[in-house]
DNA sequence: CGCTATCCTTACGTTTACGTAAGGTTGCAG
DNA sequence: CTGCAACCTTACGTAAACGTAAGGATAGCG
C-alpha cells in the first residue's frame, strides 16, 4: 500500500501533502494532527474553507515533526507544548515580515526575541539533560559496584 | 505543621513511616502512593491485615523516589515502568536470598541478573540521553546561527 | 461524468493516572 | 480510656490525549 505510491512526481517538486501522508511521513495519525490543530498546536492553514481537504508543505511536516519530538523527549503536556511553541509560531510570522523590515534596529529586535525564544527552549533541553546524566552516572556506579563485588567472588 | 514535628525520637532511628509523611518526603500524594501499589508497582508490605495502616522504611521511601523520578525522566507509563522495574523487585527478594546462597556459582547467578536489569535500565537512559544531546546540540546550532546575523547586522 | 480512496465534521468512547468525597477505623497523646 | 488526626476502603469523578464510528463531501484518475 506504499509500494505502488510512485506517481510521474519529481521528487524535489513542493507538492502539497494531505494529512494522511504527512501523518506518515511524521509517524503519527492523521487524528493526532487533527487535534493538535483544534488545540490550537498547529496552525491549522487559516484559509481552508469548513469541509475541504487540509494541504500542507513540507515546512508543515518539520513542524510536527518538532512537535512530536519535543512531546516525547521532554514530558510536557500539550498546553504546555502550546505555550513554549506560541514564542516560535510568533516567529514564523516575524520571518514574513523581515522582507519588509527595512531598518536594522528592527531586524535586531526579531533576531533578539528569536534567540529568547531558542534559550528557552535550550534550557529546558539542557536541564533534562543534566537530570539524565546524572542518573546514568548513579547507574553506572551500580553497574560498577556489582562488577567488583563479581570480581570478588573470584579471588 | 511540620514544625512541631520534633518529637523525642533519636534521629537516626529506622523509625516506620506512614503513608502521609512517605508522600510529602518524596514530594507526592497519599493516592499516588495507594495507585502504585494497587496497580503492583509498589509492593505493598504483604504482611499487612486488611484496615491496618501502611507502614513505611527508608528503603520504601528510596523505592518511591526511584519510581518518581524514572516516571518524571524517562516517558513511561506505569505499565511499562512496572515491567521495567519487575527485575528489581525480584533483586530485592535476592538480596533476602543473597545470605543463605552459600556457593559461588548461586552468588554469580545473583548479581548476574543485577546485572542485566541495571544494563536494561542504563540502555533506555541512555537512549534518551542522547536524543536530548542531538536536539540539544541542533538548538545551540540555531542560536549560533542567530548570533552570526546579528553580527552581521553590526558590520 | 462517475468512481472511489481519502478526506471532512461531529460526537461519543477509552485509557491512564490520578483527585476527591463518604463513611468508617486505627493508633497515639494526654 | 478517650479524643482526634491521620489512616482505611470503596467508589465515583476528571483531565489529557487521543481512538473510533457514522454519515457525508472532495478530488484526482479514467
Amino acid at each position: 500500500m506504499s509500494a505502488k505510491d510512485i506517481h510521474v512526481f519529481p521528487l524535489d517538486t513542493e507538492r502539497p501533502l494531505r494529512i494522511g501522508e504527512v501523518a506518515e511521513l511524521v509517524g503519527t495519525t492523521t487524528r493526532t494532527i487533527r487535534y493538535y490543530e483544534e488545540i490550537g498546536l498547529l496552525p491549522g492553514s487559516a484559509e481552508r474553507e469548513l469541509g475541504k481537504h487540509r494541504c500542507y508543505t513540507e515546512a508543515d511536516v518539520a513542524r510536527v515533526r518538532e512537535i512530536v519530538r519535543l512531546r516525547d523527549l521532554l514530558g510536557l503536556s500539550l498546553e504546555q507544548l502550546s505555550r513554549l511553541l506560541e514564542a516560535e509560531s510568533a516567529r514564523a510570522d516575524l520571518r514574513r515580515e523581515w522582507k519588509v523590515a527595512e531598518s536594522g534596529a528592527q531586524r535586531r529586535r526579531i533576531l533578539d526575541e528569536a534567540l529568547e525564544h531558542v534559550g528557552t527552549q535550550l534550557e529546558l533541553v539542557r536541564d533534562r539533560r543534566v537530570e539524565l546524566e546524572q542518573l546514568e552516572a548513579e547507574l553506572e556506579a551500580k553497574r560498577s559496584s556489582l562488577h567488583e563485588r563479581l570480581a570478588e567472588l573470584d579471588a
